[in-house]
DNA sequence: TTGGATGCAAACCATTTGCAGATCT
DNA sequence: AGATCTGCAAATGGTTTGCATCCAA
């Protein structure tokens, strides 16, 4: 994961103005474990920003995710976002359904996957979802009954 | 894939009237080999039924997805459908960033993915991204370029 | 006959845009 | 100073809902 300061470090590099409100986004998503909506942003920030508009937390979002140091995944219930990982090399995810907190995986699958060779491979998409640590001794989960978010049957 | 008789069946079966419109969309969702957005839809249907509202195509959408005949997946541009795949078994897509259309492959990395052993899994997505015979041949793809729609940075 | 299906209009929600004024560099 | 950011308001696009009417069973 980024840094507060990789963050900022790389919007200022590519000529964006560092705002307050940038410093406080920077820092939100570098503290963050899990994704966040644009909601979840809004209402963060809106606590330090009173004036705040709902506008400029998407047009940060966008800016950070075009810059890659956001992002963004599409799950069931909404685009959300969080700091991209900073690890150089490919790797895979858990994604927890109750806190949405991701683990990453060193396994790809693609090396051991036969594709037909008329088909022109340009990339891939695995995801585990499930329950993290934390999550399933918090006892909030019903994991059977659960046809949560962020899913999609294994396709 | 499920046959248009199939998907009336599973509709009549389950108490839903079989209005014409609903037979021209079990047809159209029979045979269509790729993904439908509500708009595709409401434009090949509105073809036949000149009146047609959008709201009712998004309503037979949903009553069909929640019948199980059509699965839904969400793309970065928006929601998308198709018809079930039948074969009962568990299974993965090849999916055209040109035309959408998938091709199953049975391969599941799931056992052979090593997950901590405090993480539950619940479920997962695996899908790989390119260009089928057909559009490699057609020569519409510029491949190195396409930063398509349906993508994802394979996490 | 009658409850589900449809079309219409309007509501709703998430996201985007234009613009004027405020802020960073 | 000058370009970028921000807030506001309004537009947009996709999707849902309420209601009266219509039609399949």
């Amino acid at each position: 994961m980024l840094s507060t300061n990789q963050i900022i470090e790389a919007m200022s590099s590519q000529g964006l103005r560092i705002t307050d409100q940038r410093k406080t986004l920077a820092r939100l998503f570098a503290e963050t474990e899990g994704y966040l909506s644009p909601k979840d942003v809004y209402e963060y920030m809106g606590r330090t920003y009173s004036g705040l508009s709902f506008d400029t937390v998407y047009r940060n979002l966008r800016v950070m995710q075009e810059l890659g140091v956001l992002e963004q995944v599409i799950f069931e219930d909404g685009v959300k976002f969080k700091a991209s990982c900073s690890s150089g090399h490919h790797h895979h995810h858990l994604i927890c359904l109750q806190c949405q907190k991701t683990l990453p995986i060193e396994f790809c699958p693609m090396q051991l996957t036969d594709t037909p060779d008329q088909f022109q491979v340009v990339e891939h998409k695995f995801e585990i979802f499930g329950y993290c640590k934390d999550c399933q001794s918090s006892g909030k989960v019903s994991p059977k009954t659960d046809q949560n978010q962020a899913s999609s049957k294994g396709q």
